[in-house]
DNA sequence: ATGCATGAGCC
DNA sequence: GCTCATGCATA
């Protein structure tokens, strides 16, 4: 029943595809330099990559590989133990994919993502304690193009590369600590304002500001956590400290709360990756997370996954080591 | 809250 | 094919 997806399966459900400017997307020449390869017996292991040493790094997995790579901050990051099932074939709808959830906003203003009036009372008071927005925002977002998209497709935010600083943006702004402030009081100023993560997302995009659209609930709720990398908080601060600014004016003067959720769509299945197949992956990141093409070849059939599953699977699990709370830069 | 995935831009 | 931002689906 043919493995579907080979790299790309799914096209683009809407066509009009919003297209960002070709801004430099920070140089992380540097980044990828940080890390070191810890494998210096890569070579041996995935040079032959039989059994005996496949085994061996399998069995690190049990303690090493596990520690290096899961992630979830004071979360708890079960690893879907229990969720055994392959669903690699079939899934995978050619379908579309934003005009639902994302259509609660159809013209409404401030107020109406706020949720009862009654929590807003409290909202009030607002310090401010957290480097200045209101203007940053926009200079960043018309002078770097920093656009965060439209609807429908897929809106990068890129964080404002250097240059940044001559315009109002300090590095304090950029300073983790002070990220994590911001994260957190963002967080604690929403939900007083009765406004879910998806709300705020979706009222992104009627924020009107120039390359900013909506963002989903998952990029809001990583936001607050700090699940993001550093360069994506940095960027998506000054986008959603307007918002919070827009939110705490309205919440003052209006109160709606209309809401309007329709839907029916076809949903695509996500792949799970049993915990066995999961740990041995985790050992083969320990030694190698680079793997080529072949050693991914390799290790998806010895796993029995699909070599893409494989592929995707370090890619994020490299994306997972950069984000913030994982990095040194947390803290 | 988080796992698996897509797609743009880059090499 | 990778990185990076971001999202759908689901635990």
């Amino acid at each position: 029943m043919m493995m579907q997806k080979d790299h790309v399966s799914m096209h683009p459900p809407i066509p009009a595809a919003p297209k960002y400017s070709p801004l430099h997307r920070h140089d992380h020449s540097s980044e990828m330099m940080r890390r070191h390869c810890m494998a210096t017996t890569t070579s041996n292991i995935f040079g032959g990559l039989d059994d005996s040493l496949l085994a061996r790094a399998e069995a690190l997995a049990a303690v090493d590989a596990v520690s290096v790579a899961k992630g979830a901050p004071g979360l708890n990051f079960k690893n879907d133990t229990g969720y055994h099932h392959h669903m690699n074939g079939s899934n995978h709808h050619p379908h579309l994919s934003a005009p639902t959830s994302r259509s609660i906003h159809p013209g409404l203003d401030h107020g109406e993502l706020l949720g009862d009036p009654m929590s807003m009372a409290i909202s009030m008071s607002n310090p401010m304690p957290f480097t200045s927005i209101g203007d940053s925002i926009t200079t960043m977002a018309q002078h770097h193009q920093s656009h965060v998209s439209m609807s429908g497709h897929h809106h990068h935010v890129m964080a404002a590369p250097h240059s940044m600083m001559t315009h109002g943006m300090t590095d304090l702004d950029t300073d983790p600590r002070e990220l994590e402030a911001f994260a957190e009081h963002f967080k604690q100023r929403r939900i007083k304002l009765g406004v879910t993560q998806c709300d705020v997302g979706s009222a992104l995009g009627n924020l009107k500001l120039p390359g900013v659209g909506s963002l989903s609930q998952s990029t809001i709720c990583r936001f607050e956590s700090l699940t993001l990398s550093h360069n994506n908080m940095i960027a998506l601060k000054p986008i959603l400290s307007a918002w919070l600014e827009e939110a705490e004016k309205a919440a003052k003067s209006k109160d709606k709360n209309p809401d309007i959720f329709s839907n029916g769509e076809k949903k695509r299945k996500r792949t799970s990756i049993a915990a066995p197949e999961k740990r041995s992956l985790e050992a083969y990141f320990a030694v190698q997370p680079r793997p080529s093409s072949e050693k991914i070849a390799a290790i998806a059939e010895k796993l029995d996954l699909k070599k893409n599953v494989v592929r995707v699977w370090f890619c994020n699990q490299r994306q997972k080591q950069k984000r913030m709370k994982f990095s040194a830069q947390g803290r």
